[in-house]
DNA sequence: TTTTGAATACGAATTTAATCGTATTGATAT
DNA sequence: ATATCAATACGATTAAATTCGTATTCAAAA
C-alpha cells in the first residue's frame, strides 16, 4: 500500500494555499494562514516543515527563503476526501452525495446545464 | 451560536452504527467496531459515554444495558461535512464537487437516470 | 441471601496534533 | 570583516483524541 498521507485540518488550509499559489515561502503562507486563525509565525513554520517530512509537500531549499510547492496534488486529495465522506456518511453511495448536494446547494440555471451535460455524456457511453 | 457538534473520526463510526441500527447497547456497537478496529470493549464505552457528555447521543439508562440513541442526525452530518469540503478544496463551489464526483465514480444508467431527473426538477423552478 | 459475571464508571496513560519560545544560521548593508 | 535581522531549526509544552486497566454496580442464578 502506497500510503495515504491524508492530511490534518491544519496542513490541509497549509496546502489550499500552495495549490492557489503553486509554489510560496513559509512567509507568504503564514501571511494568509493569519488571516483567518490567531497563531504564531513559527507554528505556520513548524506545520510545513513536518509537511515536507510527511513527503506531503516539498521544498527548494538553495535560497535563505525557502519555496515550498503541494506533493500531495488537489485533484487527489479532493477525490480522497470525497470517497471518504461517500464511505462514512452515504453508505458508500456517490449518487446519494450528489442527490442531496444538489437539493441543499441549489447550483445556478448554468451550472445546472454543466452538470447535464455531464450526465448526458456519462449516458452516451 | 447553537456550537457545531463536530464529530471525531472515531465518533462518526459510531454515529454511523447508531444510525443504521436507530439505537443500540454498547456491546453491539462494538462487536461492529471490532470488525474494523482492533480495539477494547471499554474503548467504545468510554467514547459512547463521552459523545453522551457532548449531546451527540443520548442514552436510556432504565436498564442495566443501557440503550444509544443517535441525537446528531444523519442528514446534519452529511450537510456538515458536504459543505466544509466543499468550502476546503472545491472552492466553495458545489457544483465543482458534483462534476468530480460524478467523473470519478460514474454511477449506473439507473443513478444517471435520477440525477438527470432531479436537475432537470431544479430547472423548472 | 450469596455468588457470579456482565455491564458501567472513571482515572490515567498514550498518542497525535498544534503551538510557541529560544537558538542558530546566513545574506547583506555598513 | 562585522553587525544586523530575517529566516530556519528544534526542543518542549499544551491540547485533543484515543485507549485501556481496574473498580464498582447490579441483576439473575444458585
Amino acid at each position: 500500500m502506497p500510503k495515504v498521507n491524508k492530511p490534518t485540518e491544519s496542513e490541509l488550509e497549509i496546502l489550499s494555499i500552495l495549490w492557489e499559489k503553486e509554489n510560496a515561502t513559509v512567509k507568504e503562507v503564514h501571511e494568509l494562514v493569519h488571516k483567518t486563525k490567531e497563531v504564531g509565525y513559527t507554528t505556520t513554520l513548524k506545520l510545513m516543515q513536518i509537511m515536507n517530512e510527511k513527503g506531503l509537500v516539498t521544498r527548494n531549499v538553495s535560497a535563505k527563503k525557502h519555496i515550498y510547492t503541494a506533493v500531495l496534488q488537489k485533484e487527489k486529495a479532493q477525490h480522497q476526501m470525497v470517497h471518504k465522506i461517500i464511505q462514512t456518511v452515504f453508505g458508500g453511495s456517490s449518487t446519494q452525495l450528489i442527490l442531496q448536494t444538489l437539493e441543499k446547494n441549489t447550483p445556478s440555471k448554468k451550472e445546472l446545464v454543466a452538470i447535464k451535460l455531464m450526465v448526458e455524456k456519462l449516458q452516451a457511453k
